[in-house]
DNA sequence: ACCCTATAAAGTGTCGACAATCTGAAGTCG
DNA sequence: CGACTTCAGATTGTCGACACTTTATAGGGT
């Protein structure tokens, strides 16, 4: 008995804003609740609903037209995303972006990104080389174009990251990454409005880290990818220690 | 009869995101999804409620005397455990035990208790430190008591494992692990029946990664434990080829 | 015999309403 | 004047019913 593999996942990572406004024009085999779980996650990423709020089951399902318990299974998977904690008999919230919080993401960054350019480099396939280097590619013009400022913004990091761990092949560790985690990580950056200020180093460690995947060489990547992610939160630290 | 409540003896997990809540929670957790959610979720872990079998909700709401409503929450926190899938429109059925998944969780498991000895081994504290020995000491004298028989089952190895993520102090990496993934290393192990051959050894490995913790010597700890996971892991993937 | 179609059955998605609980303010007593 | 009790308002938890989709079954055509 083997063989059946569960592909189901890493599918829906799509970063695509989803229409911000109930257009319904979707068509599709998605739910209600499916629809307002991806609005309510952008709205609360982006902050348009501010962080530490409490949250109005009543409201919201007013404001969507949509009935309290299509609201409920929305607001259930978002907190399995960890961007709402609920309470019993109390009421939902809005996550708060604490210092802590955010560094202990970064943790959990550096073991779980570490392994996936780790798997990456032992199950590379010249697919997924390919896309590597055409990504780097691109994000080399990015830079060249706009010399030093932010390194495309965000985006490019996120892509890089993004990347490298579907390419690790590993269905769990793609899923804790790209559907769970990163949702927080956006939200940090989005509401933090952290643009790395590491433009250049940024981009040759990520070319680094692709070199070494490419050699095969899982150990060294693995290696790169922690230290890459451990000097941007080291970053991170001295900008939040220095706001205070 | 049933046990209604799981008696996860040791192993029972408090939820993440510890807020400085003084008075201790010790609110029963009252909600009927609530307990639902957990009924299910041992019955799911324990294989009462076969692997890859189909989940049927108005039967199961007519056995357990709840509405479609309550019981349709408990199924989705079971899903954001991964210990069930739904499909839109079709139903929800048990995960299947693949060893291609079973595989993957050990290379998660070997980044994230990585990390977590490392961090356990930063931040460590004398209470901890107290914990992890007395566990060790009664871990000892049970090996003792059964020579070579299985190191009192998996439970033990289960609780080592569990205490050295609760000693890493980040609530992140304790909530991904103890309150999500362990729970799908529990149902492989009670349905592939897999009792470490590895007694002594683990014994000793165990030993070994709590002196590097007391040590405060967080990168070998890191490095003892992903050592230790590994052979764990290898020696599933024997056993398993060995049975094909 | 096979395939396609149409109908029936079962199951899921969604909704509105009722009951239990918590929050907050007014009122009372020391 | 302050602390406790009481009560009203609002919110959450739970339920049963209805609409739509999927699946299984039976029938007819080639």
């Amino acid at each position: 008995m083997e063989g059946q593999i569960s592909k189901t996942s890493a599918v829906e990572a799509k970063a695509g804003t989803a229409s911000a406004e109930g257009g319904k024009g979707a068509r599709g085999s998605q739910s209600l609740a499916d629809r307002l779980f991806l609005t309510l996650r952008s709205e609360i990423v982006e902050g348009r609903i501010a962080a530490g709020s409490k949250i109005s089951e009543p409201e919201l399902a007013r404001r969507f037209d949509a009935s309290r318990g299509s609201l409920r299974e929305a607001l259930m998977r978002l907190e399995s995303l960890s961007l709402i904690e609920r309470k019993v008999n109390v009421g939902a919230r809005v996550v708060d972006l604490t210092e802590r919080g955010l560094l202990e993401i970064y943790d959990v960054r550096e073991a779980l990104e570490g392994m996936a350019c780790r798997l990456a480099a032992q199950n590379r396939s010249e697919e997924d080389l390919g896309e590597l280097r055409q990504m780097l590619h691109r994000h080399e013009q990015q830079e060249e174009l706009q010399k030093g400022t932010a390194y495309f913004q965000p985006e490019g990091d996120f892509d890089f990251h993004f990347r490298i761990v579907q390419a690790s092949h590993n269905d769990l560790l793609i899923d804790t990454l790209c559907n769970k985690l990163y949702y927080r990580v956006r939200m940090y950056r989005y509401q933090l409005g952290m643009a790395s200020p590491r433009a250049h180093r940024a981009f040759r460690e990520h070319s680094h880290i692709i070199e070494a995947i490419e050699a095969g060489d899982g150990e060294l990547a693995e290696i790169l990818m922690r230290r890459h992610i451990r000097a941007s939160r080291s970053n991170i630290e001295n900008k939040l220690s220095k706001q205070n």
